[in-house]
DNA sequence: TTGAAAGCGCTAACAC
DNA sequence: GTGTTAGCGCTTTCAA
């Protein structure tokens, strides 16, 4: 790269000091209008940009924030970071992508390159297998705050998640509304806790329903599908159906169009989603919303009440609405 | 942020100097083992961690690289930058997301924000109403690097892109060697030159076809729906389905759900793809890949040789290939 | 209202 | 093989 205009070339150039130029440069109270007037305007003549890194140096503050996720594709994390960097350019922070691949070892790569970033911030959402979290202590060392999202380590830590319980029970109450009796509810990965709490509830919410009620796990997409195809095979079919996630949705939804289901005739169809992939379909699928775009807002602005000395331990919560299609 | 151990704090409690100390950190040649052994032991004692803000201002060199998207979610630049990601972090390469919004003022605030953190690299998706590349410019006086993708200027300038009328040639090819008789072509924004170069290599193969071919733009998903919609209204109906990107596939897709038209024995539906929203239906459609992925990893690369002092300016290309599903 | 100077943490030229 | 020192570009006391 080569070497900008810098604050000591303008103060040469005016007869100033570098003080005087830095100084009218950020609009400083006690500069002549004068003396700012001819600094501001010799600075845009001359395409005088701060070196953000020298302030970087000079002020230990890097501006920038760091965000680790599993991956971009698809669902979930793109909304997410879409909405932090959204907020986070309005405030002059920019945002470093760090794709950890659901791998930890990857992960603490990138922690390592947030403490030699003196990055002033971390948005986390850990790994299944993350279950030490010294290198994230390593952070605190340096007092650069964490906030875990969405996928959050249990204990006392900053942390800001989807109301999942909350989610699964509305989805209850639309298929409540339905007159249907024959419900096969399909969940993610059994091992995540997201599905687990989501089943909880669902499950648990259903115990008063004179329904007929089959639950199941699917790790994969396809193992959503098959699932589902396999569920039509029976004498007693189901008539209404419930998807954890985009995942499963996508999975189900191929298997209904192979099958030839007519929605909501045949089956009625709920999911709990981001909000892109329902639109996908005709009819459009009913869901309740778990806004990533939300959960991306509310981070930002707690992360920025954590750099300005809120050290209190929060949990926090994003609460979820039911949006109207036509699949119930 | 808090101060952390410095290579200073490292010489006194080793009775060294910094430089000493600082060779034996990145293995110099010409230190001592034992040196080098006691410092590295010590600096890992202490959780050391260079100060990439401190290296950077000293070396002028941020290994700060900065992609400017008009959005992450969705169809392209979410692979696109999981690449590129993935290259950078295995090189000590960062990355900054910008997100342009398809607005030509918050890309010109964006390429500010590079200017001002000297970024290594600019990786650049120009906005539809990007006419004026002073801005760009100004990054060449600071002899900043940046790479064209996807959406291109004109004129002289790096640039790497996907084979556009590669990819509608063999989307046309696939349709020649079914039996259909009707076809229906759906392109994008006709002001975008990627709609306008993948209508004409399609229209100009079709010149010596015995099929009838009917041609239209689309700016949104829900037009594209619309389209197809009245397309089926008459009494010629299609036979044969092109869709030029997945934003267009997608509104097609729910067009023909809602129709209830069957694939491939009633309409053959072939699209030019990054790969992801074809597999979402059943049969899934036959498409033309042009990946993100690979555009992403030959981009990091072209990056990588401009930075190592590569002057020439260059046009790449990115070749298609025919992924076959059952739609056709 | 302005200026002089120190120093953020690091590297590299130059000395020994 | 090791040490001394200057300086990257900026902000910020302290002094005038």
């Amino acid at each position: 790269m080569k070497a900008a205009i810098t604050v000591f070339e303008l103060s040469k150039k005016l007869n100033l000091s570098m003080s005087t130029v830095s100084r009218a440069l950020k609009n400083h109270p006690n500069i002549a209008a004068e003396t700012k007037e001819r600094v501001l305007k010799l600075a845009q003549q001359l395409h005088y940009e701060p070196n953000l890194i020298a302030v970087g140096l000079r002020t230990s503050s890097s501006m920038e924030l760091a965000v680790i996720v599993p991956s971009l594709s698809g669902f979930f994390y793109d909304s997410f970071i879409t909405s932090l960097e959204e907020e986070a350019s309005k405030l002059g922070y920019s945002l470093f992508i760090l794709l950890s691949g659901d791998d930890p070892i990857t992960e603490i790569d990138h922690l390592r390159v947030c403490r030699q970033r003196r990055v002033s911030g971390v948005f986390a959402c850990i790994t299944p297998e993350t279950k030490d979290l010294t290198h994230y202590e390593t952070l605190r060392e340096l007092e650069i705050p964490v906030l875990f999202f969405d996928k959050v380590p249990a204990g006392n830590y900053n942390k800001i998640c989807l109301a999942d319980e909350e989610a699964a029970l509305l989805a209850v109450h639309a298929l409540q509304e339905s007159n249907r009796k024959n419900v096969l509810a399909l969940f993610g990965n059994m091992n995540l806790s997201i599905s687990q709490r989501r089943h909880q509830a669902f499950t648990e919410a259903f115990v008063n329903e004179p329904k007929r009620l089959i639950t199941d796990f699917s790790v994969t997409t396809e193992e959503a599908r098959v699932r589902v195809l396999h569920a039509f095979e029976h004498a007693v079919k189901p008539d209404a159906l419930f998807c954890m996630s985009d995942e499963i949705l996508i999975g189900a939804m191929k298997a209904l169009q192979q099958l030839g289901v007519k929605i909501p005739s045949e089956v009625a169809v709920v999911a709990i989603s981001n909000g892109f992939f329902p639109t996908l379909y005709h009819p459009e699928i009913t869901y309740v919303e778990t806004s990533a775009r939300k959960l991306g807002k509310v981070a930002f602005h707690r992360m920025i009440a954590c750099l300005e000395g809120d050290m209190e331990v929060k949990e926090l919560s994003i609460e979820s609405s039911l949006v109207k299609g036509a699949s119930l």
